[in-house]
Parts: C-alpha cells; sequence; structure tokens
DNA sequence: TACGTTTCCGAAAACCTTTTAGTTCTCGGG
DNA sequence: CCCGAGAACTAAAAGGTTTTCGGAAACGTA
C-alpha cells in the first residue's frame, strides 16, 4: 500500500543503463552483454520491478486475457468449465476476466462492450443450457468460443457435451446387466439436454431391439419429480427392472421413493443418473452410477481451442465432447 | 472479428475536430460548444467507438478491474462471494479478474503478481474455509480485503460470517420449541467453522442454562459422518430429542438414517443443519431447517468495502456478519 | 477602433513499454 | 595508427487517451 510504481525507469537508472538496454535485458533480447544484463536484473529485484501489462499490451495490442461470459448465474455447469478454462489458461500467462450476465441479453451486451474496450484477446460464453443460444460473434472483433450452449451460428465455435452419446452409453450399460424394461424419468421438455438424452435412449433401444417401458416421463430436474415419478411409474408399471434418469436429481428422489415402496435398487431396479454432481450421486444410497459430461476437460478443450482461434487457426462448428459413465451401486450386477 | 481498431483519432477526423475536444465531448466535459458535441457523439456512434481501457488505465493509473483470489477451488463458499463481489462490482463500471490458486502458495504468488502486472485496483481474497489464513497485504501496493477466510493480520480487512451468532440462533430456535436434549453433531475439529459452531451451541445452551446432550461429536463434513453418528447417538443417548448440527450434509445424513432407525424427524427428533446448501436442505424429507451465512452478501459487503478502501477509506478489523436462520419442516412444531 | 471577457478549440505533454534505427565502443587486422 | 566489423548501447517513435495551457474567435464595452 505504498507511493509511486516503479517502471522500467527506475530499473534503468539503478543499473546505469537507457531503458531500452533495460528492457532487452528483462525480456532476454540478444545485443545485451552478460554484465549488463545481470546488473539490470539485480536491479529490477532490488526494486521488485512489474512491468506495467497496460503499456505493454497497449503497445503489443495483445493483453494476455480472456473474457468468460455465462449466462446462468455461473451454476452448476458454468463453475467446472470455468475451471477448466482458468486451468488451461493459466498454465501459461492468460488472466480471465469474468462475467456474469445473469441470463439478461442488455446485461450481456453491457458486459461485452465492457470486456471490449478492456481489449480482452477472446472470450468464451458459457451458456446455461445445452440449448443453442444466440451468436455474439458478429458484433466482436475478438475470436469467440462457446461452452456448453452452442451458438446458434454454425460457422461459431461450439464445445457441447454428447449427451446423445451418453445416453446411449448410459442404456447400453443397462442392457449389457440383462435389464430389458428400462423406463426413462427426465426434465422438461423444452430442454434440448432432455430432448438428447431421450433420443440416446431410443437408439440405444433400437440397436437392441428393445421396447422402452413406457412413455418417456417428461417433469422437472428436481429429486420430487424423481419422487413423484417413482410413485407413478411403479403404479403403471410394475414390471420395470431398470430406469434412465435425466439428471442425477431426478435419480436421487427416484431410488429413494423407489426404496421407501419396497423395491431394491439396483436389486429390483437398476437406476442411472447424469452429471455425475457428486454431492448427490456419492451420496445417496445406493450411490449412483451416472453419466459424467466431462465438463472441466470440455471448458479445458474450449480454452484451448479459444487460442488456437487467437492464433488463426480456427475450428469452426459444433464439437460434441464425449461424456463418460461412472459405475456405482445403483446399477450393481444383481 | 475484422479490421483495425477505431480510436478516438477517427472520431475526431470524422467530426472535424481535434482528438482533444473529441476527448472532452465524449467524456461530458465542459468547454466545447453544444452542437459539436453532438457531432462528436454521431460520429462515435456511427464507427461504434469503444474507448481503449489500456490506455485510459496507463494514463489515469486507474484500470476499474478487480481482482478475485481464491484458495479453494472456487468450491461451495466462493461462488457465492464471487456472485455477490461480481454483483457490487457490476453495478458500476468494474471488472473482475478471477484466478484460482488450487490452495497453492505458489500459484497464489503467482497469480497475484499477474493481477499486480495487469495494475488492478484492489483485490479480494476469498478463503476456502473460515480458519485464518496468510496475509497477502504487505506484498501489495493496492487494497486488499479478505472474504470468509479472514486474514492472520488484523489490521487487514476482513469479512466473515458469525458462526458463534448463527449457531447460538439455531439453538435458540430449539429451545424456543421446547427441545432441551440437544445433541451436536458436526465437522473436523481443526476447522475454526465447526468450533464457533460448537461454542455458539455452549453460549446459547448456557444461557438457557441447560445441558448438552452427550459430547459434540466431532467428524467429517459428510451426509456418511451425519448417518454414523445418528446410529451412535441414537444408541447412546435414547432421550435425545433435538440435533444441531454442523453442516446440512451432516444433517442430511443424520435425518435419513434417523427415521430408518424409527426416529420421526421433527416429532421425536428436531433436526438443524447449517450452510442452507439448498440442494440439500430443500430436498431432504423434511426439508431442513439451517442457518444461512448470507454468503452473497457477504461477498457484496466485501466488494463494498474494498470500494472504500480504494477510495482511502479503509476499515481495519475482522467483521462478522450475521447469519440468519431459515425454518424449514425438520423443526416443525410437535 | 481598442480592449477586456468569455467561449470554444487545439497542440503537446504525460502515462510506460517495446522496437527501430542509428551511434558508440571494442578489438583484431592491415 | 587507422580501418572496418561486430557488439553493445541509446535516442526516439509508437501505441490511445486525458489534461493542461495557450490561442483564437466572438462579443460587449469604452
Amino acid at each position: 500500500m505504498a507511493g509511486r510504481r516503479v517502471t522500467i525507469n527506475d530499473v534503468a537508472s539503478l543499473a546505469g543503463v537507457s531503458i531500452a538496454t533495460a528492457s532487452k535485458a528483462l525480456n532476454g533480447r540478444q545485443d545485451v552483454r552478460a554484465s549488463t544484463r545481470e546488473r539490470v536484473l539485480a536491479a529490477a529485484a532490488e526494486l521488485s520491478f512489474q512491468p506495467n501489462a497496460l503499456a505493454r499490451g497497449l503497445l503489443s495490442g495483445q493483453t494476455r486475457t480472456v473474457g468468460l461470459l455465462t449466462s446462468d448465474s455461473v451454476g452448476r455447469f458454468g463453475i467446472p468449465v470455468l475451471l477448466g478454462a482458468e486451468d488451461a489458461f493459466g498454465a501459461g500467462e492468460m488472466a480471465v476476466m469474468l462475467c456474469d450476465a445473469r441470463g439478461d441479453a442488455i446485461r450481456e451486451q453491457h458486459h461485452l462492450r465492457a470486456l471490449l474496450s478492456r481489449r480482452v484477446d477472446g472470450i468464451i460464453v458459457v451458456g446455461e443450457s445445452t440449448n443453442p443460444r444466440p451468436s455474439v460473434s458478429k458484433d466482436v472483433p475478438v475470436p469467440v468460443v462457446y461452452a456448453y450452449g452452442p451458438s446458434d451460428d454454425p460457422e461459431d465455435v461450439s464445445f457441447v457435451p454428447d449427451d446423445v452419446g451418453g445416453a446411449a452409453m448410459a442404456v447400453e450399460h443397462l442392457l449389457a446387466l440383462g435389464r430389458r424394461r428400462i423406463a426413462h424419468v427426465t426434465g422438461p421438455r423444452h430442454y434440448k439436454a432432455a430432448r438428447d438424452r431421450a433420443e440416446g435412449l431410443r437408439i440405444a433401444l433400437e440397436a437392441a431391439g428393445c421396447e422402452q417401458a413406457g412413455e418417456t416421463m417428461w417433469g422437472s430436474w428436481s429429486q420430487r419429480w424423481g419422487r413423484h415419478a417413482a410413485e407413478m411409474l411403479l403404479m403403471a408399471e410394475p414390471g420395470v427392472d431398470a430406469v434412465f434418469c435425466g439428471s442425477d436429481q431426478v435419480a436421487a428422489g427416484f431410488v429413494e421413493a423407489a426404496r421407501e415402496r419396497g423395491r431394491s435398487v439396483p436389486g429390483d431396479i437398476a437406476v442411472i443418473g447424469y452429471d455425475n454432481w457428486e454431492v448427490l450421486s456419492t451420496e445417496t444410497r445406493p450411490a449412483l452410477t451416472t453419466v459424467d459430461m466431462n465438463l472441466e476437460l470440455l471448458g479445458r478443450t474450449a480454452a484451448q481451442h479459444l487460442f488456437a482461434a487467437m492464433d488463426g487457426r480456427a475450428t469452426p462448428g459444433v464439437h460434441r465432447m464425449p461424456c463418460h459413465l461412472v459405475i456405482r451401486d445403483s446399477t450393481a450386477a444383481a
């Protein structure tokens, strides 16, 4: 909390050289005698000199800073993506500016302007769901990469989890366990995530020549709905031997209600969730088998491709990132 | 993704004035004729001019940017604080640079240097627990405010939840319901949060002239421990009529195990959690009465006090922010 | 007309660093 | 001793904005 910031000028004076030489010495450039370099470095250390990134950025046009614009309230899905991105960037010397638009388009524009006036080198937009969202790339003179929620412009660079594949993987696991009467309880139909997962289920069942047990039950992403659905389903389709749930919350509710109704999990009914939200999936009893969307990897990948785009090597299109299955007790072999 | 950035020079030329006049017009300064100002504004709008924050910051020494340094992996507690801070800043024109040190002191130093070289105007440090953490303020030429985890230097500005008060509030609620045999199940003893909450319990009981039922049960912050503790406690102290749990996870486990052992909640045993982690507290059955630490408010307050400190009005000391009780079904009246 | 006052505008400095294009130094060879 | 080449160094410009200060224009008064 003190005095004037120390500049390269101070370092140069202390070392008894010009600022040009000091700059070269500090940046490891040629054309400076070893002994001189040493003197400059010593002076810089003594004054604990920190080059002013603003001045440097003004000159080079590169701030080594990227913006991260989230539309949800950095919720369940934004966090891991953010962490992955921060991770990828942090490895170099990048800094991340975080903006949360709270789902408000006006605020988003505002944040976008703020980021641009600070001359970020690129922007990652994190969606609140996997539903496509309006592109911002046209208004923006730097590369943009979309993570989790893709842009509605196919020319943009987007990374989304492969929900169809993830769901198919889950159902194939159930089939491999010998389950044949498989039901599906999931979230609201207007979520692309819910529709994609239902589609994955359909594909896997069809490939196995198997019928779905009952209709897909659309509801909400809540534990409450999982419980409610369990009650209805066990009444309507008593022969069900497996349930693929659209989220861990739904699955947790389902498991609880099923057990209360005297059905053992996984004995009578195997249950699979989605998200691998560990506070739920590892703490329910039995612990949930679930699909992990590798969100942190997704974030890291998005960041790496933002780097590439900043480097002129853009990779347009919607890239689907594979999910993986985390097998726990709720689908243990009989 | 196009051409050279437009500068104030372009605006000035288009408006047919000097850059000095353009600057004054754009910044609402005096000494510029109304008609001229209009011309400049029109030119700026036409070119969609964005002033270069780097140049501005270089000159003014103010970047209108703050750093947010978290030590945990932006975990359970960092998020709300971050949101609150972003909220407080976003109202003005502040931007937030996010750095996650992953609990590593080296990385923290690294991030700190990165923030300082970018000339942030201030820094918020978010702790991973309420245990005091090493101060960084000496090495830093800008104001620092600590949120959630206080600095170990009492001259620094820290904001922490008032866990003692929160716990007392919870216990008073139990007492008001007529419960007298109150037990305590909590997390590891090396967490100050756990110790503070136990202390709040002691104070409230003492004020009511009431004995604690059994010893405080130290364990971990997990649902598993809650279940385990419930089994032990119901065996050892069958007369218990209320349990104050050190976290919602512990409480959720406790409730589950108690119900399985045939004790009704809240009929036989009232249960209170801590944290108001909504995914747990609203979804367990019965829904948990719990202590909410107002973390988002805490973050916002920290941000506001950082503003004050940047303005030369620092407020040294460890400020304890009040918690509030969220009453749900797990302590409903008999 | 001369002069003083306002009002408005523009030239230039300042912020800090990097890079370019010299300039000086050193030293070996003639 | 001088020259030339290469190494080591420096002055200055550039990057975009704000601010200060001086100057010009416009206008009113004597």
